[in-house]
DNA sequence: TGTAGGCGTGAGAGCGCTCTCACAATCCCG
DNA sequence: CGGGATTGTGAGAGCGCTCTCACGCCTACA
């Protein structure tokens, strides 16, 4: 169609002629370098200089087997994935590690099954290194695919299916636990919860920890008190309105989420209750949400960085060392007290 | 260190044995298949499936140079990209079209000069096809130094540096120009507005469509009028609060995004002037803010996902057919009329 | 002084694929 | 029914790189 001004493409072969020693010598300087003279490695470099050259990726790829890249594999609505800071903190947290090792972090995010069809061919086919995968509900088969396939993998947030994959959580259920001890703590005994959809991990584990702290406490576990959410502020709000309607001697609730927290706040507005007085609160994520709601709540903070560093940290070790043994890391959460819960 | 099951990974050769017929004819199936028997490919097809192959991508990318990805790059903190709906749009847009077209897309988002470093490695090491860009502030050096390289680059939002680049904007000079001129068939005749920073040129390209449609209004310009901002609520508030008190006969304000106009209804509120009746409003982004806000925010609605679209069509073209023409394409905004303006 | 060992270097064999070219088989048209 | 065009297929030459192996040199030790 037109003038396309691909470059001469410098080669080994044309640094080699330059610096007047051999191909082999040229890429042991370009790599790791061992076993090359100061004097020669200096000529040589003083070629690839003036020569301007580049490896080509492709060429390298082809007889190590390795592409220095790795993929970040999230199926969510791109819509979901941008709204939500929880993976810009990821990220963040992913890139910390991977620009150390010089690995590249290429972000995939397959909308439909024929995108996950695409997906899969792009990774069998040779283009990563390794997987990291971001797995957050229940009936996702991109785990299982992946982790039967022979490229690393390392998903964050634990899969629901049982399969032997490594992967790094947040401690959910200690989270939730703590959380619940908090408001027995105070002196609270008839503490209801709003859980996330119980399909996903997150929602069951934080549901457990629910659980985990009545049974602590001495207090016995009702199942009219656990209200099944879907971590968003309009169902939270209806079923706390039921909640008050049914059992008006609550005085406390556990929300699995900021969001279903501010729904719960919401709703005892309405009915008149005050907070933290009539009843506490505390909730878990400590979103920007948390801080701004009315009053401030007290929340489960999650190192979401620092979750992302671990799977990256995690993926590198498995993609440098052919290290294919399944880790799995929990990583402990805070609890951050504010006025909701009368801190 | 340990055992890395890597499957035989069936190649060409072992296709052909298979199925009987050369490499040749094996990689003539495989891609575009021209010239091949039915009878031929069908054996191919079963030989293929049997063995579950699939091609070596650094094998073929050595030979046809082509590596079937493209880049999205954002030079932007990730808690900025992650936070902004504008690149959920975007991206949204983007995969629409490169979907079709099996290219993968890579999102790349430096974060530090030494990111760019990487990043100018990554790319000139023939990782990628092409590049999208978006290129928001005025000063980067990402645009200058790609176009420079000889990788095929498509722009997002008119590069301030004048450099031979194909770009896709929207029509910010006409956006403002028809908000503008919105207000002035109103009746209005003292129109303020809050500009972004202006070493952007979405920002200079609206103020520049207010000063159009002042003049089409036979209206003059009044330099106190420009109040520059930052695209930002806060900062929008005070200095509107301000403009009230210098020019208190303002009966209309021309926002360049809708936190801006947020920032002026809440300035507007305390000054204890009523809108639309004392003072019209009329905003540009038409984002989720324009519709929540009290009144709603009569604004401007850019079609990202289209811009989106057609960054990819662009650069799909250029890397298909090796066109280097550099190309412009403005797209159209729209008016969107609500109670700010009195609507 | 002889020999073992270490070090720096080069030769050469592929990695898996595409693509040009040559060749055989089939077709078409006068 | 013959000559040229068309079609389907295979042989083989690389693409640019890494990596093993062999070789010559220098040092160390007996």
């Amino acid at each position: 169609m037109s003038e396309f001004l691909a470059k001469p493409a410098m080669t080994l072969e044309a640094v080699a002629l330059e610096a007047g020693v051999s191909r082999a010598t040229v890429s042991r300087v370009v790599n790791g370098g061992n076993r090359v003279s100061p004097a020669t490695r200096a000529v040589v470099e003083g070629a690839i200089q003036r020569l301007g050259y580049t490896p080509n990726r492709a060429a390298r790829s082809l007889v190590t087997r390795r592409t220095d890249s790795v993929g970040l594999v999230i199926p969510e609505p791109t819509g979901h994935i941008f709204g939500d800071p929880f993976f810009a903190r990821l990220v963040r947290g992913i890139s910390d590690i991977l620009s150390h090792g010089d690995l590249q972090l290429v972000l995939l995010t397959p909308q439909s099954p024929s995108d996950v069809e695409r997906l899969a061919r792009y990774l069998t086919g040779g283009h990563l290194d390794g997987v990291l995968l971001v797995s957050l509900h229940g009936q996702d088969p991109l785990p299982a695919f992946l982790s039967a396939s022979t490229i690393p993998v390392v998903v964050g947030g634990r899969p629901t299916s049982g399969a032997e994959v490594s992967f790094v959580d947040v401690d959910n259920v200690g989270g939730a636990r703590s959380a619940v001890r908090h408001l027995v703590d105070r002196g609270r005994c008839r503490i209801a919860t709003l859980t996330g959809p119980l399909d996903m991990a997150v929602a069951a584990d934080r549901l457990e920890g629910y659980r985990l702290a009545l049974a602590d406490g001495g207090l016995p576990v009702d199942r009219g008190l656990e209200l099944s959410g879907d971590f968003d502020r309009e169902t939270a709000l209806q079923r706390t309105a039921d909640l008050l309607r049914r059992h008006p001697d609550v005085d406390a609730i556990f929300a699995a989420s900021d969001p279903m927290a501010v729904g719960a706040l919401q709703a005892l507005r309405a009915a008149g209750r005050s907070v933290p007085d009539d009843v506490a609160i505390v909730s878990f994520d400590d979103s920007a949400l948390a801080l701004s709601a009315e009053p401030p709540l007290s929340s489960i903070r999650q190192p979401i960085e620092e979750m992302g560093r671990e799977m990256a940290r995690l993926l590198t070790r498995m993609v440098t060392f052919r290290d294919r043994v399944a880790r799995r890391v929990i990583l402990a959460t805070e609890l951050v007290v504010r006025a909701s819960s009368g801190g």
